[in-house]
Parts: C-alpha cells; sequence; structure tokens
DNA sequence: GTCTATACAGTGATAGAC
DNA sequence: GTCTATCACTGTATAGAC
C-alpha cells in the first residue's frame, strides 16, 4: 500500500524514540537508550537514521500519519462528533495511564525552544492537522476552529496537570468538560 | 522581613536558572549556561546549590512563593475575580511574548518522569497552590475547583499550542474563552 | 566565595571490518 | 545491516589553592 514500506527495525527505532521522547522528552533519551531498547548498537542506529533530528522528525511524521489515516476512517463512519471527541479523549487518557507518558507533540511544544528546526516544523504540521481536523468534527468555520483550538489546548493542559499531581481523575473531570463546552 | 535573606548571587543563579528551564526545560541547561550568564565559573555554583536538583527545586520554590505573595496581595485588595483571571492571562501571555517562554511549572509537568523527585514534589507543590488560589476566585467548593482545573488546563495548553504554532493570537482567544468560561 | 584543575560518565557521530 | 573502536565534546561534581 505505502509507496516505502518501512524496514522491521526502522519501524521499531520509531516506535521506540516516541516511547523515550513522550517519556522524557527530546533532550531526554539518547542513541545508547534507543540501541539498548531495540537490541542493537548505538552506532547502528545512523545507519537508519543519520541524525538525532532526523530520527524525532520521522517520530513526529510518523504521528501525525497515523492521526491522517484515522480522521479519514473516521469520515467513512457513521459517527457522531461526540463520539469522536470521546474517541479522542481515551486515547489522551491511554497515553497517560498506559506508562504516564505525555502527548508526543505536547511534550514536543513545550521544549521547541530548544528543538532543531526540522522537528519545531513537524511539530508544528501535527497540531496543524488535528485542529483542522478537529475543527471539522465540530462544524467547521469559525466557530469550529475557536472550538478545536479550545479543546485541544483543554486536553493538552489538563495531562500536564494530571501526570504532575499523579491524579488520573483530573484528566477525566476537565476532559467531560471539554468536550461539553466542544458540543455546546 | 524574610527570616533569611537570599545573597545576591544565589538570587541570580536561581532567576537564571528559571529562565533557562522555562526555555528549555530541566534536561536542556547546564551549570555551565548558568555560569556563563550570571559571571562565575560553574564550579562556583555548587558553592550555592550542591546539585542540579537543588537548584531546580529551589527555582520553583521561590516560583511558588511569588504565587503565594501575589495571591495574599489580591486578597487585601478590591479587585473582582474578572479582573483578577485578567492579570493572570496577562502573566501567562508575557510568559509566551516576553521571549517565547514557557511556564515554568508547565514545562517541568510535561517533564516530570525525567526530573528528580524533589523538583516532582515542588512542581506539584506549585500547581495546589494556584488551583487553591484559583479555586477561591471562582466561589470556592467543589464547583470552584472544577473550574480551577479547567481554567489552568486550558492556559498550560493554549501556552504549548501558541508556542509550537508561532501564534500569538490563539492565545489571546484561548484565555478569553477560558476566563469566560470558569466565570459563567 | 570564587578560582583552576580535574575526574569520570555520558553524548552524537564517524571509520572501517565483517 | 550490524559490529567494534574511537573521536571530540559536554555533562555534573569534587579537591584544594587563594
Amino acid at each position: 500500500m505505502d509507496e516505502h514500506p518501512m524496514s522491521d527495525m526502522k519501524r521499531r527505532i520509531i516506535d521506540s524514540a516516541q516511547e523515550f521522547i513522550q517519556r522524557n522528552g527530546y533532550n531526554g533519551f539518547s542513541f545508547r537508550d534507543i540501541a539498548a531498547k531495540v537490541g542493537i548498537r548505538s552506532a547502528s542506529i545512523h545507519h537508519h537514521f543519520p541524525t538525532k533530528s532526523d530520527l524525532a522528525a520521522a517520530v513526529v511524521r510518523s504521528y501525525t500519519d497515523r492521526v491522517r489515516h484515522q480522521a479519514a476512517e473516521f469520515e467513512a463512519s457513521a459517527m457522531t462528533p461526540a463520539e469522536k471527541l470521546d474517541w479522542f479523549a481515551g486515547f489522551i487518557k491511554t497515553t497517560l495511564t498506559d506508562d504516564g507518558k505525555m502527548c508526543l507533540c505536547g511534550m514536543l511544544g513545550a521544549e521547541c525552544n530548544s528543538l532543531p528546526p526540522e522537528v519545531v516544523r513537524e511539530t508544528a504540521a501535527f497540531f496543524k492537522v488535528t485542529l483542522g481536523w478537529l475543527a471539522g468534527v465540530l462544524g467547521g468555520g469559525k466557530s469550529g476552529e475557536q472550538r478545536a483550538r479550545n479543546f485541544l489546548a483543554s486536553m493538552e493542559g489538563a495531562l500536564i496537570l494530571a501526570k504532575s499531581l499523579d491524579d488520573t481523575a483530573l484528566l477525566d473531570t476537565v476532559s467531560a468538560s471539554a468536550i461539553r463546552e466542544a458540543l455546546r
């Protein structure tokens, strides 16, 4: 299906890097961390991704592609806006509960002052795609766009608060409010 | 006034470290960065703060103290809740426009998986104090607490989105919505 | 309280054998 | 495609002179 199907090792490196970035941030992981996880030496990572920024940019691109793919699937379905927002909130919640991770781009967005330019570009692209999808779900137009921004901001912020306070319930109540507000 | 007034150099180190953390995160600055900024050698920083976690914990404590102090000042004033939220939104906006910085604890909250335990504790304390103040402003009780969580989450998330997308207007519109919602 | 000097572990990245 | 070996550099932290 894809034009350039990815090698298995390349895929595993990206997945492992994504986990590390969500947990520790771009400045909080090393090629050696990845190497230990996927079972090859750190020098071999450079064969697949010449530099750390290449790897991180590929991680974000793969994340954005999943959003695009998911959005297209929803497009063809009979789900209501409420069901789509619920799905999104569940996805964010899994991020937190499945190992206390941050949203990939929430983490990179916070760090973006110390990120290589191409990673910043890919992070911005992720937010544009996600906001575009949410705006469509919420009816489009200026109102849809504004609701999308409010909703996504609430979710990203709620992740940070819930993680810091070690309070999963906080994420539940804030995301319930955000969904209610978005659909009002 | 204070029981243990802080030496001038200690103060400058804390202020400089705060700037670096807000810009690059805990894993994105070094003692040498601070040293270059305040004009002494990195070894001398250790005289004031033995370890990096000591320094970061002191930075967060100083930040929380300012919130406490500000809250006490507001307590004695005749400001309305709307004025207090406006002040808070303005404070957050300055953080962003004055050099594209993140909220100190928004940054640390995102990174908290890779932070020393005492820094995590201080970050949680900051959020508790800030949420407590906001809950009081918003009328207290369960409703006030929930409004405070929604409001603060929106502001933290809006900072991330605005920074990533390099879009100051996004912060303005999201914070205006958040204030409206909190006061509804 | 600040300095020089240094220890020692970790970093991203490269060269070249297999 | 993965390895070993190694590079130059940066990181936190310490010892001891001034």
